[in-house]
DNA sequence: CTTGACATACGAATTACTTAGTACTATAAA
DNA sequence: TTTATAGTACTAAGTAATTCGTATGTCAAG
């Protein structure tokens, strides 16, 4: 059975960030990660930590005592399927709008722009 | 009290989506526009309508039997405000990475991005 | 006046998300 | 060997999101 969409959740996202920086964690990395921020019990990390292994998110292998996580796939992948989410749920699709909301809001500035389209030229 | 967080689930933009399109509308047009493409109960509409008013999304006031529902909030301030929390969350709040994926991956061609550029020109 | 159509009000059921407690196990130190 | 420590497994509980059913009221047509 497919595993539906099961996108990632904000405190899986912020999970997922912390096993990035990492490449490989434990659990206990990402409950003290996360304990310079907030109050949580570990428990509660090995919770998500083993939701985001069954969404497909972390493989594990065990270490001596401990599991050793690490991602199963990279954060552009991820991110990216994120990104075209919200656009497909948002802006029906299309990226031009955001684009056009970025600007206006003053979220990029001109020279950004400008780097973007330099970026352009070196991929093709 | 302050609102909380309160972000538009999808469901809620879905039918957010449909009141813009329309200014004004009742249970019974959005219903009826959902229809269209998937199976839905009336009072599913209705309570989600109902909630989005809780939320402040929503406006309403009776004409006749019925209460006519029209945004609090422009389309643009709130979707605005999605891409906002979209960025913080996933970005940590910085839009140039979020350019940089839509770039590589091709969701964003060379040609907006110079209408781009040219509508900053407009702006300034 | 009865009845059908259409509206709201209320509440319940299901699933996902988030958090965390308790029980159990294995290792290492005393 | 006993015990403290550090790990996992299992379970539970609260809240939000999503969906819809039943009860009830009102208006208009017959």
């Amino acid at each position: 059975m497919r595993p539906k969409h099961t996108t990632l959740t904000p405190q899986e996202l912020e999970i997922m960030k912390l096993v990035w920086q990492r490449e490989t964690a434990t659990v206990r990395d990402i409950y003290e990660a996360l304990l310079e921020h907030r109050k949580i019990a570990y428990t509660t990390v090995m919770t998500m930590m083993k939701i985001l292994e069954t969404k497909g998110y972390l493989k594990k292998r065990r270490q001596d005592r401990a599991f050793i996580y690490r991602p199963a796939h990279t954060k552009n992948q991820v991110i990216g399927g994120m990104l075209r989410e919200f656009i497909d749920r948002v802006f029906n699709g299309s990226a031009e709008p955001l684009l056009v909301h970025l600007v206006k809001t003053r979220h990029i500035r001109e020279k950004d722009l400008h780097k973007m389209a330099r970026m352009i030229e070196e991929i093709k």
